[in-house]
DNA sequence: CCAGGTCATTGGGAGCCCCAACGATAGCGA
DNA sequence: TCGCTATCGTTGGGGCTCCCAATGACCTGG
């Protein structure tokens, strides 16, 4: 078979089709590096959305990152079963959950970190860093497409 | 409201996490527009690949499109039975499907490609021509890092 | 003929995404 | 105070993509 088995030229040329492509392998990636801890990829999401947050609600949490209600529950039972996170009602409005990281938790995403940037950099191997710079820009400005503003004030 | 459900950086900053939501964005575009003619970007992948590599086997459309087998018979399912394209069996092998494009599936080819077009284009519209070429060529670079070659030999 | 590989098909399952509903709670106006 | 509306966490169902395994039919090489 001289036969190309080669890729179709228009649907390689869909931007969504390659996006897709990409996306799949980048969560492969990530996916096996994070099994070395057991975690999966919105795992070390959510952690690291809580670092960064601090106490947060889980409706806030899931509005950060595009992860459906639903799932956050059964990532953060995961990561509070595992000890990572502290799930508290919240005080000032019972109907929220106050998720906090745990010491073990902050130990963690420092793992997960380190294992996500190793996945990254193997993912984009084959780019410059300007390149990458270049492609992060570009795929910021396809996101932000969808979440026009929800402007935060600079002074917190 | 100082929304500040704004989103992690750390997370953010990954490739792996930019690739996944643009990509999910680009497949939710084109899925949208797809529906209106009750096919999905599968079936227009397919479609496609099947009028560039002409008869061909769902083996090969598969490692074409990167698709799994058992997706394929699913989607080879649909597209036979809206008449788009033809299954019949290969007579110089007898294990393979011959799949062919109908003049159905011609027609119906040149309305989804307009259709995925338009919800690229849309997906796409922050950016400048130019930059869409140099998105492609990124992502093309991304996505060959896992098919090595496949080398079809130039001088056949 | 036999052994090993490929092909189409079937099955199971994981992970991500979307929609709908429920009880509990908060905020507001009457 | 009583409703009304909205949000929060939770549960349920379902769709799409991707991966792994197995089967019977078929081809190739020995």
């Amino acid at each position: 078979m001289s036969e190309t088995t080669r890729a179709p030229a228009r649907i390689r040329s869909l931007p969504s089709w390659l996006l897709g492509r990409a996306a799949a392998r980048g969560h492969r990636l990530v996916a096996e590096a994070l099994a070395q801890v057991g975690m999966r990829m919105m795992h070390h999401a959510v952690l690291s959305a809580v670092a960064e947050l601090g106490p947060v609600s889980q409706a806030d949490l899931g509005r950060s990152l595009s992860i459906d209600p639903k799932d956050m529950v059964a990532i953060l039972n995961d990561l509070q079963n595992d000890g990572l996170v502290t799930r508290a009602p919240d005080a000032k409005d019972r109907r929220k959950n106050a998720i906090a990281l745990s010491p073990s938790g902050k130990r963690r995403l420092i793992q997960t970190e380190s294992l996500g940037r190793e996945a990254n950099d193997e993912l984009t191997a084959a780019l410059t860093p300007a390149e990458r710079t270049q492609l992060m820009d570009l795929l910021v400005r396809i996101v932000q497409q969808e979440e026009p503003c929800t402007e935060t004030g600079p002074g917190g």
